[in-house]
DNA sequence: GTCCAGCTACG
DNA sequence: CGTAGC
DNA sequence: GGAC
């Protein structure tokens, strides 16, 4: 099969005479015989599509001979198969052989190359007859990426890019990668994809890659543009070792008289010319953007996705290299204060131990709290202890908050106050608390951070989400504020002035999430949740730049839409075409960023396929098989009943325990993702709440509640609080849901509570906040002098400063209280 | 230029 | 270890 | 993509 190694080209790319598109003769037409006939070294790399599409490919395969000598392609396969009828053997002459080590060009194909130009004249064909439009691909040698033609707009790129010169080979890259010297790849590539693609483990440096946008830009200016541009740039791609390389790559493997214009002229050039820099021209005045003829180029991708974790430099997280500037709240070594709770503060009372006591919710005390259409819900989590009066005599038997006075705050306070758990001084016995949490728990904080106008003033705090009561809505103007009704998305229907825009910030930061670029997509929800904050409509541009969490990019984007309505770099199309499948995919439980991609490079677009082909985790299993089920929301009554019902299982396994239905339900939102519940005990540690657990799933499934398995912890002491992820189902006409168990040791209650009840913006929030006062905050409690080794991992886990209240941690941190409903950042 | 939360389970 | 999840 |  030696002649398979060989180098082919698209050769029917015009070969539609009749002008019809037919996908499966493009398909056929997209790769070269031996591609298919050969074993190639990287089966199912060769090409996504070509494995994707092996049956219908093997099918085409046979019918591609009779086309091959056929006539009619043979004149349109001529032009394009530039080494066909007029060197029958040369032209198939191994690349490796005549490129020897470099992609210098072979004289064969120069000659090819001159013999098109003529060729190009005499073309027939119908609707596309292919003109030699000019040679500024000269010599130059495209590997397109997905390598066919399969996608009609990438066959419309193959045939410009030959027009203008360009050799574009099809088939093996194993096979032709002497001779590449551009590959050409789709913006949905990124370099692994590319790697992945083509199966190779790494590129030479003198290959160019570049997005696919690239040659129709140099068309479009009539010359080679600097392929080192950004937005040529394949994300991911490691650089060059030496700066010389790419240039000179280039010259050297492209003949000496292609104009390459100076990197910075053409910088200018383009910048002038290009409409993908409206995107470096930040505060361009819409009206002065070109549309992209491109398409999703100018969404920004990554350079390089995969950076890792932080540097060793920040081995030790202590205090005082972390913190920040503005320091008077910051202090080298915080001061773990514990002051009393005070009546201003706006605490409810501990929402937990109120649920637990099965009485009135501390949301009751809480004077808008009739603001909220949801509040009636609120009192779910009334309804569902109270309604079940042995859970709160279990309760109180077990020697827990008495019942009955919830609803005074005071009194809550005093009661944890006589309670052991509660007890700040209980706090200080710890043995492991280092002395000066000691002193500054004996005296209050002078400067205690929630005098906090100045925290609140401090320009830095302010873009904490944590620092802001986050309602699940959108701020509305100053006459309302005092009716926090709305609350947009979970808990009312208020509509904020700014929805536009965060919509289309949020279809942005979808795109970024999607393609695995974590901290963009977080940049976008940041935004987003600062301009929800936000009571007015956004104009401007410098209107949005003072808003916390906005700088320059987001403030013209920002203008851009409230003026049109939309963004130009935005391109609808590819964006949610592109998308679509993505989403799809990354809506499975257990699929990510990561295998959603790699099954949309493979050209998949259903859960059926996905079934079919491809090796799932057991989660994946049951989440590709209840997609549906656990892509919808849940009422928060269903989510209720699921608490009562396992709640009524924990009862018969022990009286003690107390659980509480956490994360958007504790928030108060109106219908929720899954369900979160937390079990613990007082005084239970580790051990104990690992049975407890492995007893409660158990009991749970031979009710046939639970219904499949999805995560659990490990160990079989536990120290860390156990979890299990899985299904339940209420009854067999409802969905099948997510339901997550979290049982923690009752010293960590605090945290837990605070870690389950989220949101995951206001939890990161927070913990950054922690961390830049040199604490790291967990499911598990508030550290100090955590110290963290090579590569971040954990060494010591530092001092318990404080784990078993939520109000206490936001104290110590210097955070204004924010009741659960107001984490809906 | 560096950091972006912090941790656990699965394979 | 990388990926995915909470 | 923003904060520092
Ligand atoms: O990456 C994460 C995910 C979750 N959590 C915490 C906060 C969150 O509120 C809680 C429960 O997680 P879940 O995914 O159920 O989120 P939720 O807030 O309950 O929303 P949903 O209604 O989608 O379930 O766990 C985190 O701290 N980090
Ligand atoms: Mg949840």
């Amino acid at each position: 099969m030696d002649k398979a190694s060989k180098i082919t080209f698209f050769d029917n790319l015009y070969a539609l005479h009749d002008g019809v598109t037919d996908p499966d003769e493009d398909e056929c037409a997209s790769f070269a015989p031996f591609a298919a006939a050969q074993k190639t070294p990287n089966p199912g790399q060769g090409s996504a599509s070509s494995s994707s599409n092996s049956n219908s490919n093997s099918k085409l395969w046979d019918t591609r001979p009779r086309k091959r000598n056929s006539l009619k392609l043979v004149s349109t396969q001529g032009n394009i198969v530039t080494s066909t009828p007029a060197e029958p053997r040369e032209p198939i002459t191994p690349a490796p052989a005549v490129v020897p080590s470099k992609p210098k060009l072979p004289e064969t194909f120069r000659f090819k190359y001159e013999e098109k130009t003529p060729r190009s004249s005499t073309r027939r064909n119908s609707t596309s007859t292919p003109v030699q439009k000019s040679n500024i691909f000269a010599d130059m040698y495209f590997y397109f990426i997905p390598n066919n033609i399969k996608n009609i707009t990438r066959k419309l790129k193959v045939q410009r890019a030959h027009e203008h010169g360009a050799f574009c080979i099809s088939g093996s890259f194993e096979e032709t990668q002497k001779a590449v010297t551009h590959i050409i790849a789709d913006s949905s590539f990124e370099y692994p994809d590319i790697l992945q693609a083509i199966g190779q483990k790494s590129l030479p440096d003198h290959i160019i890659i570049v997005k696919d946008n690239f040659p129709s830009d140099c068309i479009q200016f009539r010359r080679i543009l600097d392929h080192k541009q950004y937005m040529y740039l394949i994300p991911g791609r490691p650089a060059p070792k030496l700066a010389h390389i790419p240039l000179d790559a280039i010259s050297a493997s492209s003949s000496s008289s292609i104009a390459t214009a100076t990197p910075k002229s053409i910088q200018k050039e383009v910048i002038k010319q290009t409409p993908h820099n409206s995107l470096t021209n930040k505060f361009a005045t819409p009206g002065s953007v070109i549309q992209p003829h491109g398409s999703l180029d100018v969404i920004k991708a990554t350079p390089y996705p995969k950076r890792k974790r932080k540097q060793a430099t920040d081995v030790i997280t202590t205090p005082g290299p972390n913190i920040v500037k503005e320091t008077p709240l910051l202090r080298n070594r915080p001061q773990p204060r514990f002051t009393e709770i005070v009546k201003e503060t706006p605490i409810k009372g501990n929402s937990y131990y109120t649920h637990l006591a099965g009485s009135t919710p501390a949301f009751d005390d809480f004077d808008n709290l009739d603001d909220f259409d949801d509040f009636d819900d609120f009192g779910d989590p009334d309804d569902f202890n109270t309604a079940d009066t042995a859970a709160t005599t279990s309760y109180a038997a077990s020697g827990q908050l008495p019942g009955k006075h919830q609803d005074d705050l005071d009194l809550i306070i005093a009661t944890a106050k006589q309670h052991p758990f509660l007890d700040s001084e209980d706090i200080s016995e710890d043995d492991d608390r280092d002395t000066e949490d000691e002193d500054s728990h004996e005296n209050p904080r002078k400067n205690n951070p929630r005098t906090s106008e100045k925290i609140k003033t401090k320009g830095g705090l302010l873009s904490f989400q944590c620092m802001h009561p986050n309602l699940a809505g959108p701020a509305k103007p100053a006459d309302d504020v005092g009716t926090r009704e709305g609350n947009g998305g979970s808990m009312g229907t208020g509509e904020g002035p700014n929805e536009r825009i965060i919509k289309v910030l949020s279809e942005l930061e979808s795109h970024y999430t999607l393609h695995s670029d974590p901290f963009r997509a977080l940049s976008y929800r940041k935004a987003i949740s600062s301009i929800r904050r936000h009571p007015y409509p956004l104009l401007t541009a410098s209107a949005a730049l003072k808003l916390p969490s906005i700088g320059p990019s987001l403030a013209s984007k920002i203008e851009e839409i409230a003026s049109t309505g939309n963004l130009n770099q935005l391109d609808t199309t590819k964006t949610s075409s592109e998308d679509k499948a993505l989403k799809l995919f990354l809506g499975i439980y257990g699929v990510g960023p990561k295998k959603a991609r790699e099954w949309v490079l493979k050209g998949y677009t259903t859960l059926e396929e996905i079934r079919e082909k491809e090796k799932l985790t057991e989660a994946q299993k049951v989440g590709v098989e209840r997609h549906a089920d656990f892509g919808r929301r849940i009422p928060r009554e269903e989510v209720r009943e699921h608490g009562r019902v396992v709640e009524e299982v924990a009862r018969e396994i022990d009286q003690g325990l107390v659980l509480e239905v956490m994360g958007s339900y504790r928030r108060g939102v109106k219908s929720c993702g899954d369900i979160d519940i937390m079990i613990t005990k007082e005084g239970a540690e580790g051990r104990y709440i690992k049975l407890v657990l492995d007893r409660i799933v158990e009991r749970l499934t031979e009710r046939g509640f639970l219904k499949a398995a999805l995560a659990a912890s490990k160990g079989d002491d536990a120290t860390d609080g156990s979890k299990w992820y899985g299904a339940s189902q209420l009854s067999p006409d409802l969905p099948w849901r997510r339901i997550d168990f979290l049982v923690v040791p009752w010293a960590e209650r605090g945290a837990a509570l605070l870690y389950f009840t989220g949101n995951v913006i206001f939890n990161r929030s927070m913990r950054l906040l922690a961390s830049k006062k040199g604490y790291v905050l967990n499911q598990r409690g508030l550290y100090l002098d955590v110290i963290r080794g090579p590569k971040r991992q954990k060494l010591t886990e530092g001092t318990l400063v404080e784990g078993e209240s939520e109000q206490k941690i936001f104290e110590i941190l210097g955070i204004p209280y924010r009741p659960p409903e107001e984490r809906n950042a």
